[in-house]
RNA sequence: GCGAUUGUGGUAUAACGGUUAUUACGUCUGGUUGUGGUCCGGGAAACGAGGGUUCGACUCCCUUCUUUCGCC
């Protein structure tokens, strides 16, 4: 059984539609995943998972070690099962953490230093005991310990990012792989590596190349959305995947907005993951059918409109922009949770929407009819 | 009626005889991308009224109105 198929391609683009194995069933790519770092996509039960399809989500493994610790969840049963979700489970390192100035203290070869922010006490975490946490959550798909580099840092700074990721990459996988050496192909938690690198181009080829040496399950593209333009960031996409063999999936991590998504996809990226949908519409900003909409804006103060005319979710079926904008000014969970639905369920449907034009051979004609609502 | 007390953006407050009067919440507005979290910017908006002292008054004095309390 192979992890990952491809089913269709654009004839126009490199977008594709494809099936992604793992040990907890089969997912359709490309997917977006709402981001659950703490176990639940923030104001979203499973039900309203499993109600807008969102077949995967993410979660974050060093948030989870530290409360509610990977004693419990082990005993649950591992993620997906003390979550009650049908779906795929991602897990995410715990790498992106370190631009958090909160808890990111140092990092040197052997790991990354973090302040439990709940104790006050030092962890130390190394690439093997990232995995082991990971494989005691039980996710479905774990991310390898990366070094992420900001934006602004210098390339000499990058460079030494790139070469830590490297070789936490190659920790990782032989834990990974030593770990679950018992386990049959069906069962196994895949691993992905994350290419890192910033918006340069040697950077990001050298460690591509590694990690494509160490054959992973699939690849991130991680450090985006950090500043950088929207040019710089597909610039390096077009590189990674060029480098990275096609039968690999390719998930650029941290990325949601709807253009951005559609240009990935564009580009052949499967997947994709972001707090920005969740984020953005507990503070008043929706997407729609005719581009972001800013709620907290007082020409919606009586407005009985639906969020977006063109949606079918049950917010829109149901409820006004002036009701949900008056929650949102409340500050009340009720709003967070319609607002978050709706801009969730607006890009699992854009995807799906994508997916039938790939098939259509119509993607490139349907990807500029949305974008052109949300250019910067 | 008598005595005391109070008056600063919508609300709550700060300071001072000397440029554009503080802060918070609210309000308007911009941001938000592998989530330590209900976040971060920017704007509009006030000295109860009238007179006096002074080079200069939100500040000191007087009158009036106002708030609150006590007494008859």
């Amino acid at each position: 059984m192979q992890t990952f198929t491809i089913k269709h391609k654009d004839k126009k683009t490199s977008a594709r539609i494809g099936i992604l194995n793992t040990k907890k069933g089969k997912i359709e790519t490309p997917f977006f995943m709402p981001v659950a770092t703490k176990g639940t996509a923030k104001y979203i039960s499973t039900e309203d998972l499993k109600q807008m399809q969102a077949n995967a989500i993410i979660s974050n493994a060093l948030i989870l070690s530290l409360r509610p610790g990977t004693k419990l969840i082990k005993k649950m049963g591992g993620l997906g099962k003390f979550m009650n979700y049908p779906g795929i489970n991602f897990t995410d390192s715990g790498g992106f953490q370190m631009y958090s100035k909160q808890i990111y203290l140092k990092a040197d070869n052997k790991g990354v230093l973090f302040r439990n922010p709940i104790s006050g006490e030092k962890i130390f975490i190394t690439p093997e005991k990232d995995m082991q946490i990971q494989l005691e959550i039980n996710s479905d798909v774990a991310m390898c310990l990366d070094s992420m580099p900001l934006y602004e840092e210098s390339k000499k700074s990058i460079k030494q990012s790139v070469e830590k990721t490297i070789m936490w990459a190659k920790r990782c996988k032989e834990y990974h792989n030593k770990k679950q050496k018992k386990i049959s192909q069906e069962k196994r938690q895949l691993l992905f590596g994350i290419i890192q690198g910033g918006i340069h181009p040697d950077l990001r080829t050298q460690c591509a190349e590694k990690l494509k040496e160490m054959n992973f399950d699939g690849y991130s593209i991680g450090g985006f959305g950090l500043g950088e333009t929207i040019k710089e960031e597909f610039k390096i996409v077009e590189l990674c995947k060029s480098i990275i063999p096609k039968n690999k999936p390719i998930y650029l991590m941290g990325i949601g907005t709807p253009n951005e998504i559609l240009e990935g996809i564009e580009r052949g990226v499967d997947i994709f993951d972001s707090r920005m949908p969740t984020q953005n519409a507990r503070r008043g900003g929706l997407f729609t059918s005719k581009g972001k909409l800013k709620l907290y804006n007082k020409k919606y103060e009586f407005d009985k409109k639906p969020l977006d005319k063109n949606c079918d979710c049950f917010v829109c079926k149901n409820y006004t922009r002036a009701y949900i904008r008056h929650l949102l000014l409340q500050k009340e969970g009720t709003g967070r949770r319609l607002a978050s639905f709706h801009n969730l369920y607006y890009l699992q449907r854009l995807i799906r929407q994508a997916k039938q034009h790939i098939k259509k051979g119509t993607f490139a004609k349907f990807k500029k009819s949305v974008i052109k609502y949300y250019k910067k």
